[in-house]
RNA sequence: GCCCCCGUAGCUCAGUUGGAUAGAGCAUCGGUUUCCUAAACCGAGGGCCGCAGGUUCGAUUCCUGCCGGGGGUACCA
């Protein structure tokens, strides 16, 4: 996938270069496979310290395969390799121990680096890897009729940038808000609302108090256990379609679209559709004909159920003892849909790793359908949908619970982290034109930003010291960085060309920002392979902490080494850089689902 | 009991399909601003990479066992 062509260059020559350099050893081998470029190609890795070289292919593995010591090796084929490049290549290889480091010459590199970025703006990276292909991805997912929670903007979060990743990557991608708005949750909220729902004001704090409910009728179930049997019965009505409960069922659904349209709003997060599991209620019972066709199910415990060829995974049930339907059921109906209607390349469900054993069942269930039913191989579905796990997120070591009341209302995050931006700016730059704005992107980018500093498979402990700080390793460092660029450029006034003597780039902090540029195009296939934003999120802090150690470098005699001075060249070339980088975290920034500001 | 995830500096975490001296941020201490935005930069201290085996030229990374934390384990989602 990589089209970095120093490698292609490098793959290619020293493939040739151990070839030639061994050639008994090649006819004999009966792994000729590792002498190709294909897959030295595959094995460059990048150097402990990037003044080691740009990527490093390591040789040890040769060692039996050629009898021959791995400094050796590494020294003949370095030496084959550079004469095959010739004089004046612009990548070179030296031998080091047991590895083979290439540099690649500097100023080639930036020029090429900085013209690609100037030339392509915002579009640097971009590829056409996915075209004609198609990504699902569900996301947020949030349960109607309770408020949002903390708990729910990871999900959101990671979904919104997956769905810019793959976009960015050709894919054509759907961004699929599932909403929870069916299911034996309904008949608590039913029951509820009949009994204490009177009082409820749903013009004002209206989730809230609904949540209050749900919390309530969770306490007074646990000394009642007969409400618990109500809820059953009401979601039962609600299946039936008895008209007192699908009217409250729509009330109550149309109060959790606005509110959660609101909070969507507040955070940028985008959608594609917007819909929910009682959309698949006309699907449910020809996929239950089908699987029951295909000899799959059985009637266990009363409930009718798909025993799993799995001994670690329970039957995945379909319907429960008095006939109603469960996530699973609607889940499947709804995955059999979308690949009937989009064919998708892959179909994501960014959902919390409490589900995976969930997610393996109905996995499991598609492929013994295919199976059962002979799906023809290119038909099948099989592989394509994925669980995109993350850990769950707690509060003071505990999970949050709606059910218990035990929840961080994610509005309250924002609006403190909001506030804080807005002193800080207060603090720092009053005379900011557009404060309230500025401050709504910075608070925001750092609620955001909190969520991809950690890899997507650990639990994160919410901690309100870490949301709203701004320093170090957060969103606002990044959009403080880029800021600073922008200012920058306002100052430099002269326009940005690519027409630079790339040589003048000559000191080490120069060195770094562009290389780190040059990444870029890899890092976003990187998150895409991984699946985890968390990626950029890393690869953004790195560039703007060289970006601002270039910014901040001083000269041999300590005074501030200062990007824009009197020597003209210097500054263009200087400028175009800064241009580049400002370019490269705004569009790295948008990826993740954060603004830009170019003044804080 | 069984299954999944996690265990790295005082704290929060990185560490690319195994690779060259294990890295950041926060916190602590000490520096940098006649100001191209100090929300920044520089420096210092701080590590049996949970424990024990195994595979390998090489293991923080892969395998097995154990310990510790979290989650899941059919009529919730």
């Amino acid at each position: 996938m990589s089209k970095d062509q120093f490698k292609q260059l490098f793959a290619d020559k020293a493939a040739q270069a151990f070839k030639a350099t061994f050639p008994e050893a090649y006819a004999a081998t009966g792994e000729k496979e590792v002498f190709d470029a294909r897959f030295i190609l595959e094995h460059l890795e990048k150097p402990k310290d990037p003044s080691m070289g740009r990527f490093a292919f390591p040789v040890f593995r040769y060692a039996k395969l050629l009898s021959a010591k791995p400094p050796d090796i590494a020294a003949g084929v370095v030496e084959e390799t550079n004469r095959l490049l010739g004089d004046d290549a612009d990548c070179t290889a030296a031998a080091v121990s047991g590895f083979i480091n290439v540099s690649v010459d500097p100023s080639e590199l930036a020029s090429l680096t900085l013209g690609n970025v100037l030339s392509r703006e915002s579009h640097y990276g971009d590829s056409d890897f996915g075209q004609n292909r198609k990504y699902l991805i569900e996301y947020c997912s949030a349960n109607i009729a309770k408020p949002y929670g903390v708990g729910h903007l990871r999900s959101t979060i990671i979904g919104n940038s997956l769905r810019r990743v793959y976009k960015k990557l050709g894919f054509e991608v759907i961004g699929i808000n599932y909403l929870g708005d069916w299911g034996t949750q309904f008949g608590k909220m039913i029951v509820a609302y009949r009994m204490w729902g009177e009082k409820v004001n749903l013009e004002k704090d209206a989730v809230k108090q609904l949540l209050e409910l749900y919390v309530r009728f969770h306490d007074e179930a646990k000394k009642d256990p007969t409400l618990d049997e109500e809820a059953r019965q009401a979601f039962k009505q609600l299946e039936d379609g008895e008209s007192e409960a699908v009217q409250l069922w729509e009330r109550l659904k149309t109060i959790s679209l606005a509110e959660l349209d609101r909070i969507h709003n507040m955070l940028g997060v985008e959608f594609d559709i917007i819909t929910g599991e009682s959309s698949v209620n006309d699907k449910m019972e020809p996929l239950v004909e089908r699987l029951q066709k295909a000899g799959l199910t059985e009637i266990s415990r009363g409930a009718l159920v798909v025993p799993l060829d799995d001994p670690n995974l329970p039957p995945c049930m379909l319907k429960k003892g008095d006939g109603a339907t469960l996530y699973a059921t609607r889940d499947l109906a709804g995955l059999v849909y979308r690949w009937q209607t989009y064919h998708f390349y892959e179909s994501l469900y960014v959902v919390g790793t409490a589900q995976s054993d969930y997610f393996k069942q109905i996995f499991k269930v598609v492929s013994m359908l295919e199976e059962a039913e002979n799906v023809p191989e290119t038909d099948r579905m099989t592989g394509r949908a994925k669980h995109i796990d993350f850990g769950w997120v707690l509060f003071e070591g505990e999970t949050m619970a709606m059910r218990t009341g035990k929840v961080i209302f994610l509005e309250d995050v924002i609006d403190r982290a909001v506030a804080l931006a807005r002193e800080k700016i207060l603090e720092k730059n009053p005379s900011l034109d557009a404060i309230d704005a500025t401050a709504h992107k910075i608070g925001v980018g750092a609620v955001i930003f909190s969520q991809f500093s950690v890899r997507r498979h650990k639990a994160v402990n919410f901690d309100w010291d870490e949301v709203l700080s701004f320093e170090g390793e957060t969103g606002p460092y990044l959009q403080y960085t880029h800021a600073r660029l922008c200012s920058l450029l306002r100052h430099y006034g002269q326009d940005i060309t690519s027409k630079i003597d790339a040589a003048l780039l000559d000191n080490v902090e120069e060195r770094r920002v562009v290389e780190l540029l040059a990444d870029f195009p890899e890092i976003i296939e990187d998150a895409a392979r991984t699946y985890d934003p968390h990626v950029i999120a890393a690869y953004l802090l790195r560039l703007a902490a060289a970006l601002n150690k270039f910014y901040q470098r001083k000269d041999e005699k300590g005074r501030i080494d200062k990007i824009i001075s009197d020597n003209q060249a210097l500054s263009a070339v200087r400028m175009a850089l800064v241009k580049s980088v400002q370019t490269v975290l705004c569009e790295g920034l948008y990826l993740l689902g954060m603004e830009a500001p170019e003044e804080m």
